[in-house]
DNA sequence: TGTGGACCCATGTTATCCCATGACTTCCCA
DNA sequence: TGGGAAGTCATGGGATAACATGGGTCCACA
């Protein structure tokens, strides 16, 4: 498995495009390996909970998608969730040198301007602008805390587990 | 299993590199043995609780961010979690003479200037600045005296807790 | 024919690899 | 038991490749 890990400040030039992190790309390039060729091995999204774009590589996506089969094709629920899903949603493919046009209103929502951070979330990643992301690392680990979502609330058995794991 | 035992002074040059000490590189061979080749076999981390990098071998890491697998994608929770714990993580390999580079932001954040600290936590290790590692060693000395945490009355899991806990 | 997008090439900067050196430790043999 | 001799280790610095970024050109579509 792999995963996108650490923070990345990149520039967004006049035409809209941005570099992909060169360690994004590897990850995406194992991740996509089983993808078909042509088939865009990135899905931006326009995140609900936060003003940032959601970058998800295709498998993942499709992953999440899954649920939707099961639902009868005609039922509000499937048309609801599938306008969720993917109504604002974008596939991108980066160039030969590595870099993905942001779609202008995506662009507007996460409120970005001349620097953007590539956020590594682990099985996907989040386009922030910096100020708001370095908001909302300190936020995230504020809350991670409170929950006792860390080793610290939970020491013993994560770590017990850890060495009886992998 | 093998543990990082003791703690090391090293220097860090103008590139931002530092030997990791050999003892440290011996039991990271055994620790990343199991490891896929390719992969980097080692995390650093921002530390939560005190000014310093924490360094975990690849497997730990894994184990560290199991919990995640079981949270659904598009809870609060994973978003925190995943967040702290991703976002702040930087996965590196030593080259060839055994050094790493330290990303500049953990830099600050530990205020690290010339000479660093590796300070063995058994299954992980530390990265500090000298004269706060020496501060910290002093403070956990007491407070695992003034809580009775010595070997008779405090097993494994204790003992494990005191160290990599907070 | 004008406009926007995709493709291509060029360049400065940064990071990565590689080799060299000095201090120190361990080992071996006289 | 002393005195090399060889290896390990930490560290410095230079060469090379990777990366991020800017700008130009061609084509499609309106």
């Amino acid at each position: 498995m792999t995963h996108f890990l650490g923070t990345h400040q990149n520039r967004l030039d006049l035409k809209g495009r941005v570099s992909v992190p060169a360690p994004f790309r590897a990850a995406l390039r194992l991740a996509g390996g089983t993808e078909a060729a042509g088939a865009a091995p990135l899905v931006l999204r326009r995140a609900h909970q936060h003003p940032c774009i959601e970058a998800w590589p295709a498998a993942e996506f499709h992953a999440l998608a899954a649920p939707l089969q099961r639902l009868d094709l005609f039922s509000e629920d499937h048309d609801d969730l599938a306008s969720a899903l993917y109504a604002d949603a974008f596939p991108v493919e980066p160039d030969k040198e590595g870099r993905i046009v942001l779609p202008d209103t995506l662009i507007a929502h996460a409120g970005l301007t001349e620097a953007v951070v590539f956020m590594g979330l682990g099985r996907i990643f989040q386009i922030w602008e910096p100020q708001a992301a370095e908001r909302r690392r300190a936020e995230a680990r504020e809350r991670a805390r409170a929950r006792g979502l860390t080793l610290r609330q939970a020491p013993t058995e994560s770590l017990v587990q850890a060495g009886a794991g992998e």
